[in-house]
DNA sequence: ATCTCAGTTTAGAATTATTCTAAAGTATTG
DNA sequence: CAATACTTTAGAATAATTCTAAACTGAGAT
């Protein structure tokens, strides 16, 4: 029994080669951060490829179904955090270097009020660093 | 005496026709969000034009010299904040609005310390918005 | 004022992550 | 197995930004 393969049916997305292939990179256990090219090169070693348009389409529909936090914090690159549970970032602006900070070293004890007619959907800490 | 020019050679940039014409109208004393397009589009009206290459230049030599404040929070578009003291914001993805948010009303509470070898640089808080 | 030159502006080309398109392939259901 | 709706894919298209190299300009020296 694939694991992946009853995460991709729960979440009504039909369990291709190219999904089983890129959930069992992704959800092997261990967090990562993920770009779409990174994932590319990633897989381009494993005998049957992914093209880099089903890399795009699957990291979004992961991303749709909650599988993958999506983090915009660069413009010239999207990341994908394996770990969707609430938690904030470290990133070097230098190197490109998204880091995970544990959830409980940050305490936020005061928030606004979302403006009338929205409401707060993820609160998201980027602590930049340099040297 | 205009106030643009001081700031521009005490900050040693030539007090140019485009940099006073970009300078008065983001620093005219009412905080602003701008991008590129936007800031390009604002002012293609004034008699005098500025080319999109020299809206970009003279942002970025504002940010290198912190007259404004770079925000990246969306991947197709930068962001660039009039306001430099600290303070965060909401962020609607639906609409890329952006709005400030006053600096009482976030109270971090705690903070991790900064990987070894690096240091903090900026503290970005994000409220992504949805309907 | 005029000259000189480093600093600046600019149009247009180049770059690059991402999205789109439409044609070929495939999983699922009956 | 056949029908069909969902997927994958190569390559084109898009769009913000950066680059390039030529023309322009501000500021100090003469």
């Amino acid at each position: 029994m694939n694991k992946i393969k009853e995460i991709l049916r729960a979440n009504d997305l039909r369990p291709t080669k190219q999904r089983v292939l890129i959930g069992d990179y992704l959800f092997d256990g261990i967090d990562k951060h993920v770009t779409a090219e990174s994932l590319f090169k990633k897989l381009s070693n494993e005998k049957r490829g992914v093209s880099l348009a089903t890399v795009y389409n699957t990291l979004h529909e992961f991303c749709k179904k909650e599988l993958l936090n999506k983090i915009t914090i660069d413009t010239d690159k999207v990341y994908f955090d394996t770990n969707i549970s609430s938690h904030h970032h470290f990133f070097s602006d230098k190197e490109k270097l998204l880091l995970d900070i544990k959830s409980q070293d940050v305490i936020i004890s005061s928030m606004p009020a979302a403006p009338k007619g929205k409401k707060i959907k993820k609160v998201e800490l980027i602590i930049h660093l340099e040297d």
